[in-house]
Parts: structure tokens; C-alpha cells; sequence
RNA sequence: GCCGGGGUGGGGUAGUUGGUUAUCCUACGGGACUGUGGAUCCCGCGACUCGGGUUCGAAUCUCGGCCCCGGCCCCA
């Protein structure tokens, strides 16, 4: 027996009807701040991603060697696949450029809840607009996304990286050692950064101010106390600075409801700027739904200095929201009308009735099995259609079909040329 | 990659001190009922994750693979 491949999943009539409305729900509102959808390959040339996304995704890329000996890879990730088109076809439209995407991302890792080899991402770039306006509607806009979706547990951290790279320039750490600094920053891990601090020698007084700003989490006063600490350091304190424009604009786009979190650092090392995590605790382990910020990879790719923001759910993740909050709404119908031939002399017939009405978008089924008529009315109860239509010989010499409705059980005689208006 | 728990018809399950025909529910097909569903009854269909080992005999004990679930690492 053919397996389906280790971490991935099929999904059924149910399940798709789901996430189809959860993915409308998102595109809608995507649309309506003027975000367009765009759609890049499934697999890319293997450099895109190990260029610059840090050692964390690279050693889960999923790679290999066409016919002509090219590496490639199937994408981990969907921004450096919209940063490259950016560069390959948009370079010369006017900014700010705004686009959706809905795709799947694949990597090679243990899978678990909310984790699989093959997840699908619902994202937004924001390329070459300023922040922190630009940053403000990027994060109040997925805010507006999970309240559309009726989704009220989610928290909204929101950092940024300029604080701690400006103390860590101020003392002189080079860049290989800041990632790796930021990188056990994202772990979370105090002793491990305790260690490295000591070991890359880093002077006492930066370390303190470090482990005191990763510590740093609550709300408005988060900013003052913060732009105190780091007053010496001219790059770090404009930092904060904008932080605290950006949460002016972000209340001004209605939502307040953030936490400022200055100890996160994101797994990718392309990002510079304002970043921001969503979380949902009730899911558990994988409790991180969607995550972003402000990166400079045009700039690394080679396409001139743009500043970009841009977010991404875990759709998957977000599907799981939906069903924990009972949020999701009641599915759509398979079909409406059951059109049933008494015996098999009326299947042309039926088979003529179904189509009229498919043409008029009525979602109708027609038996063509010869079934039983008490077999059909049990298949269109379970299928939830209102009404079947019965063809049957005596009902055709006058030119009627019988149609009754399901709920109520009462059924009409009715001359085939009412059969339309019936239905409106 | 690491740790722990699992895997019985399509779905959900009972059964493991090794021993006849592997339980029940549901779904599905047929019939009771040849132009009337959601009810009832009858019949049918269909499973021990895979491979090795122990044994007269393995769903049950044992080893390994595969897959699933939870967690670690990491991340969406």
C-alpha cells in the first residue's frame, strides 16, 4: 500500500471547506487595505535560502538536483522568494508595494502538533514604505485578521532589534557574534547568554544592560524605562523611539491591546528592525501562530536599499485557533437539489433537468447508478440537500416532475416550465 | 537528531498470565418494501502496521523498520 509521506496530510471535503473560508476571511481583509495577491514557484534555486536566512532554516531545506545539475530547493519560507521577484520584476514601480500570498512552505523536521513537513503560509509584504508607519499597519492588520476570524486569546509581542544590535555595535561585537547572540536571545536561554556574553568579552556593563533589556515586557511604560537604560547609546535610544512611534500609530489604527517584548529576536537572521511574534497559548508547544518585521533582504539580494515589512500566519496553526475557539461557521452545503429518475427510462430526462439547473448555479447532483429512488432520497438526506426532484413516467405524460422538499416532507407537482422560477 | 506513549475492518472500539470461528457500534452493499428518505429487522462486506525472532501455536512475548501522538532542539 502507497503511504502518504512522513508529516504531511490529506485533507477531506470537510476540512477543505474549512480552511477555504479561513483563507477568504484572510484575503478579504488583506484586500481591503490594498494588498494583491501574487504567487511565486514552489521550489527555488537553493542559494536564495541559504544566503541569508540563518544556519536554523538552512539544515532543514528540503534539497535536490535536477536533470541539469541544478540545486534547488523547495521553499521553507515565502519572503525571500518575494524579495526576489521584487527584484527580478518590480524594482521600478512606485513604492509602497503591497502584496498577499497563500502558499505551502516545506521543511525537513520532527514533525509534531502544529508542526508538518509540508504548512502552508498566509503573509503580507509591505515593500519600500517607511516605518514605523508601514509597521503599524502591517501588525494592526493582522490584529484585524484574527478578530475577523473571532479569535480573541492571541497576544501581540512586539520588539525591536535596533535596541540590542545598537548596544552590541556600541561595544564593538562583530556581526557573526551579534547572530549568535541573538539567536540564544530567541531561545530564551539567560545562562547560555550569561556564558557567551563572558566568553566573547563583552564589558560587564553592556552585558547588564543586555540581560535587563531582554527582560523587558509590558505594556506603554516599557518605553520610558527603556530609553533610560540605554540614554548613552545614540542608535539604540532612536530605536526606542520609534518603537514608541510606532505604538502612537498603532493606536491610532485602533489596537492596543500589543505587549512590548524586547526579548524577542526571530529565528531568521534577516530581520533588523521592528519585529513582532503572535502567540496563542492554548495550542501548546507550538503556540506561535504568525511572526514579522522589518528586513533589509532586498538590500542583501543585491536590489538596492528598501525597507520592507511583512508577516506571515501559520495557516495551519491559525486553522487549529478556529477549531479550539469554535469559531468556525457552518459549512456550505454539497448540494441543493437531488434530481432522481424513477427508473432508468427517465435518466435522459433527469440527467437535461440537473443541467438547467447547474446553468442557473444551483449545486445539484443527478443519480447516475440506476439507484433506487428510496436509495437516492437517503443519499440526498445525508448529502443535506433541500430538495429532490423526482422524473417519473406518470408525472412526464403531463409534463410535470414531482419535487418534494426534504425538511418538511411536503412535496408539489410542478409543470417543467415552473421549475426555475421555483427556485427563485 | 533526542526522549516518552501508541498502531485491531473505511471511521470508532473490545480482546494481551500466548490457545478454536477476533467483539460491538458506525459507514457501505443487498433485501423485507419494484414511485418516497431520516425508523426497525434480516443478510452481506471488511481488520490484528510491516519484517525478523521465541513457540507445537503470536493481535498478545521479543527485536528492528515505518507511521501517528506528546515533548526537547528548532521553528510557522
Amino acid at each position: 500500500m502507497p503511504q502518504r509521506p512522513r508529516g504531511t496530510r490529506d485533507f477531506l471535503f470537510d476540512e477543505m471547506k474549512e480552511r477555504k473560508q479561513v483563507e477568504d476571511i484572510l484575503r478579504k481583509v488583506f484586500e481591503t487595505y490594498g494588498y494583491q495577491e501574487i504567487k511565486t514557484p514552489l521550489f527555488e534555486d537553493l542559494n536564495l535560502f541559504t544566503m541569508k536566512s540563518g544556519e536554523g532554516i538552512t539544515g532543514q531545506i528540503y534539497h535536490f538536483q535536477d536533470k541539469g545539475g541544478r540545486d534547488l530547493a523547495l521553499r521553507p519560507e515565502l519572503t525571500a522568494p518575494v524579495a526576489r521577484l521584487y527584484i527580478n520584476e518590480l524594482q521600478k514601480k512606485s513604492k509602497p508595494l503591497k502584496m498577499y500570498y497563500f502558499g505551502s512552505c516545506f521543511r525537513y523536521e520532527r514533525p509534531q502538533k502544529g508542526r508538518w513537513r509540508q504548512f502552508w503560509q498566509m503573509g503580507c509584504e509591505l515593500i519600500g514604505g517607511k516605518s514605523p508607519d508601514c509597521e503599524a499597519e502591517i501588525i494592526a492588520m493582522s490584529a484585524h485578521c484574527l478578530e475577523e476570524l473571532g479569535l480573541e486569546n492571541f497576544e501581540i509581542h512586539i520588539g525591536n532589534l535596533g535596541i540590542i544590535r545598537g548596544i552590541l555595535d556600541g561595544a564593538n561585537v562583530a556581526k557573526e557574534k551579534q547572530d549568535q547572540i541573538m539567536a540564544i536571545i530567541d531561545k530564551g536561554e539567560i545562562d547560555e547568554l550569561k556564558s557567551t556574553l563572558n566568553t566573547f568579552d563583552i564589558p560587564p556593563k553592556t552585558s547588564e544592560i543586555l540581560l535587563t533589556l531582554i527582560n523587558m515586557q509590558g505594556h506603554r511604560e516599557i518605553i520610558e524605562e527603556t530609553s533610560k537604560l540605554v540614554a548613552e547609546n545614540e542608535n539604540s535610544f532612536k530605536a526606542v523611539k520609534e518603537l514608541e512611534k510606532l505604538l502612537d500609530i498603532l493606536e491610532a489604527f485602533g489596537f492596543n491591546k500589543y505587549i512590548v517584548n524586547l526579548g524577542i529576536a526571530r529565528g531568521l537572521d534577516y530581520y533588523s528592525g521592528v519585529v513582532f511574534e503572535i502567540y496563542v497559548h492554548d495550542l501548546g508547544a507550538q503556540k506561535q501562530i504568525s511572526g514579522g518585521g522589518t528586513y533589509n533582504l532586498i538590500e542583501l539580494f543585491g536590489g538596492g536599499e528598501v525597507e520592507s515589512t511583512g508577516f506571515a500566519f501559520g495557516f495551519d496553526r491559525l486553522m487549529e485557533c478556529v477549531r479550539l475557539c469554535g469559531a468556525g461557521k457552518t459549512l456550505p452545503k454539497t448540494v441543493d437539489v437531488v434530481v432522481a429518475p424513477i427508473s432508468k427510462d427517465e435518466k435522459l430526462k433527469a440527467v437535461e433537468i440537473a443541467q438547467k439547473l447547474r446553468r442557473h448555479g444551483i449545486k445539484t447532483d443527478v443519480d447516475l447508478m440506476g439507484k433506487k429512488l428510496k436509495k437516492i432520497l437517503s443519499q440526498a438526506d445525508s448529502l443535506g440537500a433541500e430538495h429532490v426532484i423526482m422524473v417519473g413516467e406518470r408525472d412526464l405524460k403531463e409534463n410535470k416532475i414531482t419535487i418534494k422538499n426534504m425538511k418538511s416532507g411536503k412535496q408539489e407537482l410542478l409543470y417543467l416550465s415552473q421549475l426555475l422560477s421555483y427556485f427563485k
